[in-house]
DNA sequence: CTAGACGTTGCAGGC
DNA sequence: CGCCTGCAACGTCTA
């Protein structure tokens, strides 16, 4: 039997291994390539902030337009999504509804709820999994129905799966032309809405363009440098660059513009020319691999991205404090290093890890001891990259609620920047009020004279103090017993001149 | 039961 | 500058 299908883009905005778009080419006499933009889901779901708008319609409009190449085209369909599905079902006799797998709780429920309509309307459901390397069921069977909850050990698992899944076949316009394209017109009634159709701000300065087609040419533009692939080491790339250190592929991976599997396996051709390469975890293989840990984790843990009932996580008496969550989150903590990450993401969309670690350190167990739910939740608004199971793993990580427990190491927010950027030009970047500060000062510029200061044209203000001071916190393990534990932290005792600084510390922090 | 090993990426200081 | 050690030390897992 032939099908009438429906293939339904979620996350795979991609043509290239996109099992579920195949296996509904090879099954059907007709396919309507959809993506259905319900935003009351995605708001309900995910706090996505303008710039994952940008690069969601970007994408949407690349894969409109390979689409087109290829002899179809994409519907993008405005509405909820169980209406659309039941409304176009119908009208366009349906009989598949083809989508990629995906884990999260919310995408889980709307695939149960597409099979609901399924049994009433009376049409298959086929989901694939693309967007991960393994099947993490099968990961979980082999620990024994737990997750791993280190790293080591999820490796050793794996070694026991072996590789993943090879990539299928790129679908080509014989594909395409074998089963018949929606009809014409309908794509003029269905186009990729323009950000102002969706009240967002029609500019975006991030240099990240979503789209599969974009996705590839940085991957091969970083693939080309065989002996830099070989030798990658994460955390020997710089956080404060001006340019990624790393190869800035997570945005196209986390919407799945990019194919996790294809770029496993031309890393795996790439080793195999190389006399010697990284391995796990520091590797780009085993950035992939760690990816799949936070998967393999989160689809097993309740309330994964909680912290309350969530059975791995330290059950910690946060602080609440908006108002330091907002400085936090607005670039105002007062420390350039802090503050010039939290612009970089604002204004990009993305930083590198390392950054992402001193910011959230700074956010949770460093210094304003506020909830990594709050930090979580900032990240995802913030990030391209955003991703479910990877930004809650981390969070959990850097506050060291879980996977992490030295919570006495913390990233200086001062040193440790300027172990790798002693000139500061990363924060003269983002910063742009302290250019011209002298490089002695720039990480903590409280500390020049107020004649340095005047001199480089920015008077941020003056104390005779930074002071490291040791805490005692309480907190409750997970078998609910409360203990203190030393807490380090940095403060600034800073008082602000001028109100059109955008700096200010509150001093001290914590009382 | 306990002791010891272990954990992707801290910091400071020495060479 | 890169690499080493010592520091002080957590929770979790395992022998």
């Amino acid at each position: 039997m032939r099908h009438r299908t429906i293939h339904l883009f979620r996350k795979g905005l991609r043509l290239h291994d996109n099992p579920a778009l195949l296996a509904a080419l090879q099954s059907s006499e007709v396919v309507y390539p959809v993506y259905i933009l319900d935003r009351a889901f995605m708001t309900s779901s995910m706090h996505i902030g303008a710039l994952r708008w940008h690069f969601l319609l970007q994408s949407l409009e690349d894969l409109r337009s390979s689409l087109r190449q290829l002899g179809s085209c994409l519907l993008v369909i405005q509405g909820e999504y169980k209406s659309v599905v039941r409304d176009h079902v119908q009208k366009w006799n349906i009989t598949q509804v083809t989508l990629g797998a995906e884990m999260e709780p919310f995408y889980k429920e709307m695939e149960a709820n597409i099979r609901g309509l399924g049994e009433e309307l009376g049409f298959q459901v086929l989901s694939l999994m693309g967007h991960s390397l393994y099947n993490t069921q099968r990961i979980l069977e082999l620990n024994g129905g737990t997750p791993p909850l280190t790293y080591k050990r999820f490796l050793r698992i794996l070694s026991l799966l072996g590789d993943p899944e090879v990539p299928v076949r790129n679908p080509t316009a014989e594909d395409f032309q074998r089963c018949s394209p929606p009809e014409l017109g309908l794509a003029e009634c269905y186009g990729v809405p323009l950000p102002t159709d969706l009240k967002i701000p029609p500019e975006s300065i991030s240099p990240w363009r979503g789209g599969e087609s974009e996705g590839l040419q940085r991957l091969e533009q970083h693939l080309a440098d065989q002996g830099w692939v070989a030798s990658f080491t994460k955390p020997k790339t710089v956080p404060n660059s001006l340019l990624p250190s790393t190869t800035g592929l997570s945005p196209y991976f986390s919407t799945g513009c990019l194919s996790v599997r294809s770029f496993f396996y031309r890393l795996s051709n790439i080793y195999a020319q190389a006399k010697h390469h990284s391995l796990p975890p520091v590797s780009l293989q085993g950035q992939l691999l760690w990816r799949e840990f936070f998967y393999t984790v989160a689809s097993a843990t309740p309330n994964f991205t909680k912290m309350a009932g969530n059975p791995i996580c330290l059950q910690i008496r946060w602080y609440e404090d908006a108002e330091r969550l907002h400085k936090w989150k607005t670039a105002q903590t007062g420390f350039p290093w802090i503050d010039a990450i939290m612009t970089q993401l604002r204004q990009e969309g993305w930083i590198h890890h390392l950054a992402r670690h001193a910011a959230a350190c700074f956010l949770t167990r460093g210094d304003l001891w506020i909830s990594w739910e709050e930090g979580m939740k900032v990240f995802e608004e913030l990030l391209l990259d955003a991703d479910y199971s990877i930004n809650a793993g981390n969070w959990m990580w850097l506050s060291a609620s879980a996977f992490f427990h030295h919570y006495t190491r913390i990233f200086c927010p001062v040193r440790f920047g300027r172990r790798t950027d002693p000139e500061g030009q990363y924060i003269r970047k983002y910063l742009p009020i302290l250019k011209n500060f002298p490089s002695k000062y720039i990480y903590e510029p409280w500390t020049a004279s107020e004649e340095e200061q005047k001199q480089a044209g920015c008077i941020i203000g003056s104390s005779d103090t930074v002071l490291r001071i040791l805490l005692l916190i309480t907190v409750k393990n997970n078998y609910g017993c409360e203990m203190e534990v030393p807490h380090f932290h940095h403060t600034s005792l800073l008082s602000v001149d001028s109100p059109s600084s955008p700096f200010f510390v509150n001093a001290p922090i914590l009382v």
